[in-house]
DNA sequence: GGTTCGAAGAGTTCTAGAACACGTGCATCC
DNA sequence: GGATGCACGTGTTCTAGAACTCTTCGAACC
């Protein structure tokens, strides 16, 4: 009748039929750009432009230098059950355990001098901890604080003292609220010596800012958890409130 | 330093300030892309990608063959205050009153079909109500219910009951859940002479669907409240929960 | 009074490239 | 062993248009 409906989004449609069939998985690289305009019949900016509603869609991702990646499906409804994937996640009832690294003071990253508010070129404080279960590395957190903070907090036995308790005791400071995005990245060789597997592999990686009543930033924690991948971020509100299904 | 942040970036950021600053004030409408492309010293293409960044951000509403214009600010913070929009929103402690402007029996549009799960060409009930607000007009009414529904609750005196109380009272029909939809239209004539204001002013329309326990759609409302314009869709469960701010 | 039609204004889709920027991996150098 | 640098593949930004569609508004027509 009419073939009204924009080739942007047929193109779409063709991929997201493809994903939603399985022809896609998961984590899957599609082709590249260029090769799919190509193979679509259209410019790059008309495939582009498809790419983009799938983006939205969160469907897809994308990301510079490296490709187009099918996104892990509907996080949503997980994410509801997750609670502090940072930390305390793994008191499952398992042997957890934690090793201190050590401490650092460090020029942090634009991400963690943002959130901090750290001025630029200045140092943090970094605490680094390798989390265990049933003795096996199971995640490795690194936490930065303020760099007066992190002076604080470094007199305290960190290796029996979480650093929350430490934060609360010994500064009064408690956390009230905290956000907090996780997403899939591929380990960096430190990463994976750390956490005994091969660099490169697939892993969550969780950055939660978390700040006190006054909305302070206190902490900032990055946590690389060997695994599959994923992308989502969400509120979370101290207390806990009971899970809404 | 170095330029390299993308153009449509700094003008985003540019159309931002405007915004922010009050240069560019809600509902206002910018220039035609055309022009404003020129303005920028840039193709539309690259115009139209600092549109999609405003637009995703909520600062922008584009409309086809209308333009370009401000978006009201901040929803998301109101909407959370806004309880049940369609009646008792205006329980404020102002004079409110009832005036019934009539029922009848109609071939729905589409939207209310669909909702009430109404056989195509079937009739629905209908009754249609003017709120005012010290003696003003403040919206206008319209509840739709299924035929059967509609007949049963025609014989009540809806001019002192609310058609609510209708409901339980007489049908033992207790409203369990609703989805309300808040858009902005422009009234059409007949909407606008039963408020008293001229055609085409700016509206919010209200769509809600009540159900029962049972997940029936028992009611489908749409009011029309002059004013801004803003769209947003939320759900709501009965009794409804203390606003979690 | 209502209806129909068409022109004008505005957003949308699309082409065919060219140049730029980011991540990775490897080779090289200390 | 660790740092540095460069090439390559891939996504990103941008140009300069052309053609299409949607909405409104007024004029002409019942």
């Amino acid at each position: 009748m009419n073939a009204r409906v924009p080739r942007y989004h047929r193109i779409a449609e063709t991929l997201r039929e493809k994903i939603r069939d399985g022809e896609l998985r998961a984590g899957a690289r599609l082709d590249n750009q260029r090769q799919l305009a190509k193979s679509f019949g259209v410019t790059l900016m008309t495939l582009r432009q498809a790419l983009a509603v799938l983006e939205r869609e969160d469907l897809i991702v994308r990301r510079h230098g490296l490709g187009t990646f099918v996104a892990a499906p509907s996080i949503d409804y997980d994410i509801l059950q997750l609670r502090r994937f940072a930390g305390d996640l793994l008191a499952l009832g398992e042997q957890v355990a934690t090793r201190v690294l050590g401490t650092r003071f460090v020029v942090p990253d634009r991400r963690v001098a943002l959130a901090l508010a750290a001025p630029e070129g200045a140092r943090v404080f970094v605490l680094e901890r390798l989390r265990l279960v049933d003795g096996h590395p199971m995640s490795l957190q690194r936490s930065y604080l303020p760099r007066q903070l992190g002076e604080e907090i470094a007199r305290a036995d960190l290796e029996t003292t979480p650093l929350g308790d430490a934060l609360e005791f010994k500064l009064g400071i408690v956390i009230a609220r905290a956000h907090e995005t996780v997403s899939a990245v591929r380990l960096g060789r430190r990463e994976a010596r750390e956490l005994g597997c091969s660099a490169g592999v697939a892993a969550f990686e969780s950055e939660r800012i978390s700040s006190d009543a006054g909305g302070r930033p206190v902490v900032f924690d990055r946590v690389f958890i060997p695994g599959d991948r994923f992308r989502i971020t969400r509120e979370l509100h101290y207390p806990l409130e009971g899970a809404t299904s």
